[in-house]
RNA sequence: GGUGCCAUAGCUCAGUUGGUAGAGCAAAGGACUGAAAAUCCUUGUGUCCCUGGUUCGAUUCCUGGUGGCACCA
């Protein structure tokens, strides 16, 4: 038999962790955790890592593991994954990853371009001219650095459009010249298992977790993290809508009805990602056996 | 039981001097190549409580219901 990642996937709360331990027990793998924010040392109550008896039951990676106060990225996240599964396969032929952060899924399933990354200075430069100089600016620049990615940026992205200016001057090339645009073969084959439920029982779901968070001391640990409140880490939802409140410009009322909110937004931005991935095999959480047995048959 | 007020989007409400309606909140859809739980874009969803009447035309005015709220008994 060949070596299989099999992908465990879904929206915020929908019941990955509490299926992924049964799930990786039966295939005999540890749990990779594919999660932008559990990867956070100093972040637990609002990233929802696994409990304490789920982390003890299987051996799990990528959680808590790197400091907030690092830079981290997909890109990172891919060399290390596959480092990590090249060493998991070497004695299975099954490994499960668990998580709904769309951008480091594909990271591992299909690559991301080598791009060089960009040096300190001259992202403190673009930084700058965004801030004194405004998107058109930045917009301007990137037609005349890079007419390629010009056409294909969403030029109302601030974000998109300061990281393109940034790689082209970092580099001294244009930033699409990097892009290759092609799926990265992989030695695995990978079966993508997708978990949803009703769309009220998710949002409920989510609404009563933010409430048990809360309870578990949600705002203590926020207001331990808010001296790091501009790094990439916290600006998360769960932290972001604490600082507000801390900050004084929300009630803490409003802080959790928002945290709320911004989880149940951020839910449905998972699902239209995962949706236009025809590979994903749909199943409902309560569905466990089903997802084994799938699991199983598609296996190579 | 009497009197008054109210009934419009999922919720709270605005409005139409009579020409089938719009804000906030909530919500829906989409994009996505090193910050991705980030960032960006799009969208008003409606038996205007029911029934008659007046009118070319009623969600709007009038009659009678129904439901809710308040006060008086």
């Amino acid at each position: 038999m060949g070596k299989n990642l099999i992908v465990l996937l879904g929206p915020t709360g929908v019941g990955k962790t509490d299926l992924s331990i049964g799930l990786a027990r039966a295939l005999g793998s540890p749990v990779v955790s594919c999660d932008s924010r559990q990867i956070y040392k100093e972040m637990t109550i609002g990233t929802a890592v696994p409990t304490r008896e789920q982390l003890a039951a299987v051996p799990h990676f990528f959680i808590q593991t790197v400091s907030a106060r690092d830079y981290f990225n997909c890109w990172q996240f891919e060399q290390q994954a596959l480092a990590l599964l090249r060493e998991l396969f070497r004695e299975r032929d099954a490994v499960l990853m668990t998580g709904g952060s769309m951008m480091y899924i594909d990271a591992v399933c299909e690559g991301i371009d080598e791009v060089p990354d960009v040096r300190p200075d001259v992202r403190e430069e673009v930084k700058c001219l965004f801030e004194e100089k405004g998107l058109a600016h930045l917009q301007e620049m990137l037609l005349q650095l890079d007419p390629e990615h010009y056409r294909r940026v969403d030029l109302r992205n601030g974000r998109r459009v300061v990281h393109a200016v940034e790689v082209c001057l970092s580099a001294g090339r244009p930033y699409s010249s990097f892009l290759t645009d092609t799926v990265k073969q992989r030695d695995f084959s990978i079966i993508k298992i997708g978990l949803n439920r009703e769309r009220e029982e998710l949002y409920d779901r989510i609404n009563r977790r933010v409430d048990q968070m809360v309870a578990e001391g949600f705002e203590e640990e926020a207001r331990a993290l808010y001296p790091l409140r501009h790094l990439n880490a916290l600006n998360t939802v769960g932290y972001k809508e604490w600082f507000d409140y801390f900050d004084g410009k929300t009630s803490r009322e409003e802080a959790i009805r928002l945290i709320k909110r911004n989880t149940r937004n951020y839910a449905k931005k998972q699902l239209s990602w995962f949706r236009r991935n025809p590979s994903i095999h749909w199943f409902h959480p309560d569905e466990g056996e089903a997802v084994l047995q799938r699991v199983r048959e598609l296996m190579r």
